[in-house]
RNA sequence: GGCGCGAUAGCUCAGCCGGUUAGAGCGUAUGAUUCAUAAUCAUAAGGUCGGGAGUUCAAGUCUCCCUCGCGCUACCA
């Protein structure tokens, strides 16, 4: 075991709010995993903090018509109110527009630099004269080469999906000015990942660097180790680690050829770990070092699974590379979560969105928290549904959980007015545990003890779910201790029997008031309060209650007064419900028909003159034949017949037809458009489609029968 | 296209290095019970472990092929 942990929770980007896939990926388990640790009496800090860097920022910024800080402010400010409203117990929640944390940044590339770690290369790349800085790759809009979408992305093709670079953009334009970019020469840091390959390899799979077992990559999940090998097997390549941005952190000034650059959103925004721990060190009076530089620190990362290449090779390549800090022991990442069978969408918002639950829930919390955990995407990809959301509140934490608490409360005040009984605890009565078994005070006190060890065990191996079950499995084995002994029907004949187990069942409900609060915090504190004991402070009190059980000691002593009962969970009505479902429908529709409607009629492009017209030259012409092209998802090889010569072009079109329906089809071609080689084969041309509302696409063709090779004008 | 991860009862999922009649929770059916938010407890039914082939005395568990889902990545391994 580690002296002391570090945990972290990735960063989220300060460009939307929290939806329930945040938190199912990353957030809950960190929190219930660093709760636990706390109860433990372990020394752990966990940091969080906002992404606020990048061009998705900027570009976000200039739609709303607004700056990059505007909305930076405003939703770190609501991430974390949210992260608070829905009890994720960061020890700081910080952000990376803060000045520790440039000046960190900053002199994690001064070191790197000084090291040789980088490679300096200049490259061509995109920049708009008219407003006089280069384009992130966000900033270039232009034609997809691969589905003909005419506003795909420099990184991306938010149409077909596919990854783009600009370089493969048909007819960029700026997004800043709406004018043609130009190449320019342009210096960037390049991270030698290639030189830290051997390593990553040895550390990944064996869990040593240089003869020292850092970690057990068997406790790794499966599709952790997968990805990560999958990109050591494909060899590793120097990363750019600047950019030519106007919002991030600066690189140093005084190297040389830094005026203009920023850091890579992606390398400042892990080591906003590192600034995150050295503000809640200096808010607290503390070192920060030990956390970052003592082996004997278990650093742990919890992340979706879109982040395991970067925290599980690139990060530690760095934090390697700086020199004297530790890497991580284990990067849990969790799949996706999906919501009513679909991914989870910002941009359709296909989404709960956590804020906006906690305001209709209020005082719900832990019924999402318990939901998330239950549907906790562990090792696969899980889904969320409104309706298993009602039945799991309805059946096992209203029915379940509150009615034994409930039971327990009412019975003990009906019979010994809310006073703990004194017992005999050498009388036998039935085991909750198993029926028609015979139990013993004592005993069944360390069957609790052995119950909490398991759920303890599973936690640390990161397996939420099964944990949570067996702190559940104490609400329904305190069920059967009340059902097989039957106290209100032997309450008058056998009293002193009856008061072991309803003392019994009141160490029940303390266990689990302790037991529950990794997961359902609010309602633990609900269950002490009810009890009548001390509220939790996470400080050893899981451990405290382990030493006394494992003993056969009580945890709540006789005579104790407990407090009037309270319905811990209520019943959600179908209204509710169906409520929520609504509303996902209904934000839907209106997605899609303002997209019908408006958004879908891009504006018309900057007017041209007859000439720029009398330029291109269109074709009719006829298909004879199409074959997909190896290797290629989205690309169909076609043949086609211009009357005067046949033409091959590439067109995506692969996923809307088969090679067969299109063949015999009559097209128009722009036939001069400049050759250009896809997937090594050079498409001479380009057949022309028209769009629908939902991107499907539609031929644009002459008159059936018209001959091919004539010009269209 | 390549690589990775997944596909197990109606639903959500466990099943480590291959080994007796494949497990849990929810749902369903039957019975018991009434202290409790018509809650609880017991018992039972339900699976050719995505499809196919192979290795083995023995495969959900190993190998190969295929199908589907998700992710990563692509002039490419």
């Amino acid at each position: 075991m580690k002296k002391r942990y570090l945990v972290t929770a990735a960063l989220p980007y300060a460009n939307g709010p929290l939806h329930i896939g945040h938190l199912a990926g990353a957030y809950l388990p960190s929190d219930i995993y660093v709760r636990y640790l706390r109860l433990m009496g372990r020394e752990v800090v966990f940091v969080c903090g906002s992404d606020e860097h990048g061009a998705a920022i900027t570009v976000k910024a200039r739609k709303e018509g607004t700056t990059p800080r505007a909305i930076v402010d405003k939703y770190h400010e609501m991430l974390k109110d949210t992260f608070e409203k829905i009890g994720i117990s960061f020890d700081i929640y910080h952000r990376t527009s803060a000045l520790i944390h440039h000046q960190t940044s900053q002199d994690f590339f001064r070191t790197l630099n000084a090291n040789g770690e980088f490679v300096e290369e200049t490259t061509e790349q995109y920049y708009d004269e008219t407003v006089g800085q280069f384009l992130a790759d966000r900033y270039i809009v232009g034609t997809c080469p691969v589905c003909a979408n005419p506003d795909a992305y420099g990184d991306q093709c938010e149409r077909c999906g596919s990854t783009l670079s600009p370089n493969d953009l048909i007819e960029p334009r700026s997004m800043l000015s709406g004018s043609a970019p130009v190449k320019r020469p342009t210096k960037h840091w390049f991270l030698r990942l290639d030189k830290h390959e051997n390593w990553l390899r040895e550390w990944i799979n064996t869990g040593k660097v240089d003869g020292k077992t850092l970690h057990d990559p068997a406790a790794w999940k499966n599709h952790v180790l997968g990805q990560c090998n999958s990109w050591l097997d494909q060899g590793l390549q120097p990363r750019a680690m600047t950019r030519d941005l106007d919002w991030g952190v600066d690189v140093p000034p005084e190297i040389p050829g830094s005026e203009g650059k920023k850091l890579y959103v992606w390398l400042d925004a892990p080591i906003g770990y590192i600034s995150a721990t050295k503000q809640w060190a200096i808010d607290h009076n503390k070192n920060w070092e030990p956390y970052w530089k003592d082996e004997d620190t278990a650093l742990i990362h919890f992340i979706g699974k879109d982040n395991i290449v970067f925290h599980c090779l690139i990060f530690p390549a760095i934090l390697k590379a700086h020199g004297g800090f530790i890497l991580p022991v284990n990067v849990p990442a969790n799949q996706f979560l999906n919501l009513e069978g679909r991914k989870l969408s910002t941009s359709k918002n296909w989404a709960v969105w956590v804020h906006e639950y906690c305001a209709e829930f209020a005082g719900q919390e832990d019924v999402l928290r318990y939901n998330m955990v239950k549907k906790m995407p562990e090792q696969a990809d899980s889904e969320f549904t409104w309706k298993g959301f009602q039945e799991t509140n309805n059946n096992e934490l209203v029915n379940n959980l509150a009615n034994f608490v409930n039971r327990v409360m009412v019975l003990t005040h009906k019979y010994y007015d809310g006073l703990v009984p004194v017992v005999d605890t050498e009388r036998a009565f039935k085991s909750g545990w198993e029926a028609d078994k015979a139990g013993q005070y004592n005993e069944e006190l360390a069957l609790l003890h052995a119950k909490l060890n398991e759920m303890g065990a599973q936690v640390e191996r990161f397996n939420f779910r099964e944990a949570l079950q067996l702190a559940m499995e104490i609400s329904g084995a305190g069920n059967a201790l009340l059902q097989f002994n039957e106290p209100w029907k032997t309450v008058k004949d056998d009293p002193e029997t009856v008061k072991v187990v309803m003392n019994l069942a009141v160490q029940y409900v303390a266990v689990l008031s302790v037991a529950l609060r990794p997961f359902l915090p609010f309602s633990a504190a609900r269950l002490r309060s009810m009890l009548n004991l001390p509220a939790l402070e996470e400080a050893g009190d899981l451990l405290d209650m382990l030493n006394e059980l494992v003993e056969g000691n009580p945890v709540v002593q006789p005579r104790h007064t407990l407090g009037a009962p309270a319905h811990l969970f209520s019943r959600i009505p179908d209204e509710v419900i169906q409520a929520q479902i609504d509303k996902l429908k209904a934000t839907e529709q209106a997605q899609a028909s303002d997209e019908g409607a408006t958004v879908n009629f891009t504006p018309v492009k900057d007017t041209i003159q007859f000439d720029d017209f009398a330029k291109i030259d269109i074709r009719t012409g006829t298909i004879l034949s199409a074959e997909k092209v190896a290797k290629s998802k989205k690309l169909l090889k076609l043949s086609v017949d211009l009357g005067f010569e046949t033409r091959t072009i590439l067109s995506g079109i692969a996923e809307h037809f088969s090679p067969e329906e299109v063949v015999g089809k009559e097209v128009v071609v722009l036939a001069n458009l400049a050759p250009r080689v896809m997937m090594g084969t050079e498409s001479q041309g380009m057949i022309l489609l028209a769009e629908d509302a939902e991107g499907k696409l539609g031929f644009v063709s002459p008159e059936s029968g018209w001959q091919a090779g004539m010009s269209v004008g």
